[in-house]
DNA sequence: TCGCAATATTACCCTATGGCTATAAACAAC
DNA sequence: GTTGTTTATAGCCATAGGGTAATATTGCGA
């Protein structure tokens, strides 16, 4: 999978409340299927959906107890997310849009021969 | 629009490269439809779709230039992303798996009646 | 007003998502 | 080995995503 592809699954898997729901729930430790199925109401297979596709973004991963298969929140996708956000933080934390308008100015002016 | 959709539409508005990428030039300044079609094998309506799934998000706005609709990048979608990740960020940042796993023992030991 | 340039919209593909029910598979425990 | 518990899989449906080509719209400019 490549790093674009990784970031794909990563935030196809964020784009559902369903799915960040149970991302929360697993930052109090691991869960088991039928324990992340009770606070919603969805079956069993819609729940078990969605960890799979949280899970082929990385975002978490299970292990195995007898027939249980606890899931477990993994840092590594999540950090990848918001090292691609990084860069754009100057966008909110500066005023980026004024900025922006300001080198919209600059080129207008270059056009008109006003400078 | 809740909270929980907006932050839908912007995860999936960032689910995608093609769309990433139009972000990423529009860190350079307003750009005009066109000029977004440009770097790409799409044709000009892929372009519009894209851009119209990024401005539902409030990832892009656009004004009016004659027949031009110049797209600009907003920060305040991404700043919520950003708030939206930043509980999570102890889990990358400190070795939260073990963390976990402590917790897990924890818990072992006191089913077990062990404490 | 005529024609061109920039963008939007429509209609149509195909695939994926999100949900369901029903069933299968894995394993424990008796 | 039969039974119950936990999870996965299969099959089905409706909707949305991502792409296309063709066409409509909008506004400039001669």
């Amino acid at each position: 999978m490549t790093e674009s592809e990784r970031l794909d699954a990563t935030f196809i898997a964020l784009a559902d409340p369903t799915r960040r729901a149970i991302l929360a729930r697993l930052m109090q430790g691991e869960a088991t299927v039928n324990e992340l199925v009770e606070p919603f109401q969805l079956s069993q297979p819609a729940i078990s959906k969605h960890i799979k596709m949280l899970e082929r973004a990385g975002l978490v991963s299970r292990s195995r107890d007898a027939q249980r298969r606890p899931v477990k929140i993994e840092g590594e996708a999540l950090k990848q997310a918001n090292e691609w956000l990084a860069p754009y933080r100057k966008v909110w934390e500066t005023n980026f849009a004024r900025l922006d308008d300001l080198l919209g100015d600059l080129q207008e002016a270059q056009k008109s021969g006003k400078n």
